[in-house]
DNA sequence: CTATCATTCAAACGCTCGTTTGAAACTTTT
DNA sequence: AAAAGTTTCAAACGAGCGTTTGAATGATAG
């Protein structure tokens, strides 16, 4: 491997980050464990924000490729699709990247909440714009399953992105796999009940393009 | 007053917290903005440490005797209680909170995510401390509610948390109520959910209005 | 008024941080 | 084998941090 200091870098700084924060962890103790000089870190990935990024958005998309990945294999099983099975491709990736690697429970979402709390401006953004095209998808498939526009929808998932980080951030690998099942049932009814009441109510269509 | 150094700098620290997270925020930014002089946040506070703790702490009593009264109040009304009532003990303190002060969206909810992020050992006892004492009292009202017991629910408090901290902290102040309102609703269908699976197995999907 | 205590203030201290530097060590190309 | 390019390394830099200090100022009581 031509590369080895970068991706060590960049191993070790995910972890460090997800443990400490990104703030508190110094780029004297990433090089340290990582067993590299100091000064690789700016060589190879140009300074400490540039590195949060990197290791930043290498999970992201991971979780979000596995996400429409598993939500493009439910939406082809059936058609209005299950709206379990979409929440299940929703949840799932999610704590698989947090048990892929033994005791990492929770480690990810711990990641992916210091990273919105942190608000580093730069992450914002990006957070934004990554979720952004992930949850249009999720909203339009739950639409299709439920029957009802997509907008009514997005205060519903965001419920869910709640639950989902600050649940799996403290839940202890053992628990995780009933944790995610709760959560999927929980997360089906209140979106199935938020439906019914807004249809059974006045039924304000408004045209979305 | 005789004490408004020791206020202001208090008031300051919590705005500044909320916005920027812990770590990032100085204590020369604090006195600045304060208007008192920088040795003021040691005599006054011993340390930056202690500063947080004392402005975490004094919002989180704020956020939890104020449920804890909304609760006993809802608990009076009724046996057993109803639980939208229960949620709402829960959910409209901490939105309250944070449109008290104009301009505020979001804010406290914000903090406590930070708080939550960040100093995890720090401020992770004291969370947990006072939280078990809320939520023990929270899954106690929703066991009456629901006619199951308390152990089943905590998961599901955790997940009505995580969703309230999440939205709360980038909701922006118009729609707070609105979305406290979706809130509650998503939460009771989610719990009657969860125990509907326990004792049987049959869904009834009618409205239920 | 004077002595005592609490508070404010400007200045500095010690420390750690991210980053830079320039030479050494290694690879690749010619 | 020499030259050119890439990567590592120890050392240092400048900046910003929380904290301390000791004198100046204000308030309180004898």
């Amino acid at each position: 491997m031509p590369d080895s200091t970068r991706q060590r870098i960049l191993d070790t700084a995910e972890r460090l980050f997800a443990d400490q924060g990104f703030h508190t962890t110094t780029l004297r103790q990433i090089t340290r464990e990582a067993r590299v000089n100091l000064a690789a870190v700016n060589y190879h990935h140009g300074s400490k924000d540039a590195l949060i990024l990197s290791v930043f958005q290498r999970k992201l998309d991971q979780l979000n490729d596995e996400r429409l990945r598993q939500l493009e294999r439910v939406m082809a099983e059936s058609d209005p699709p299950e709206l379990e099975r979409i929440l299940e491709a929703f949840v799932h990736p999610a704590l698989l990247m947090s048990t892929e690697s033994a005791g990492d429970g929770g480690r990810f979402m711990r990641l992916l909440m210091r990273a919105w709390a942190e608000n580093a401006t730069h992450l914002q953004g990006i957070i934004a714009r990554q979720y952004s095209h992930v949850m249009r998808a999720f909203a339009g498939a739950v639409s299709r399953a439920l029957g009802t526009p997509p907008d009514n929808l997005r205060r519903q998932l965001d419920f869910l992105i709640g639950a989902l980080t600050y649940t799996m951030a403290e839940t202890r690998d053992a628990d995780v796999e009933t944790t995610a099942r709760a959560l999927v049932r929980f997360g089906c009814a209140g979106l199935r009940e938020s439906v019914a009441r807004a249809s059974s109510h006045s039924v304000p269509e408004e045209n979305i393009a």
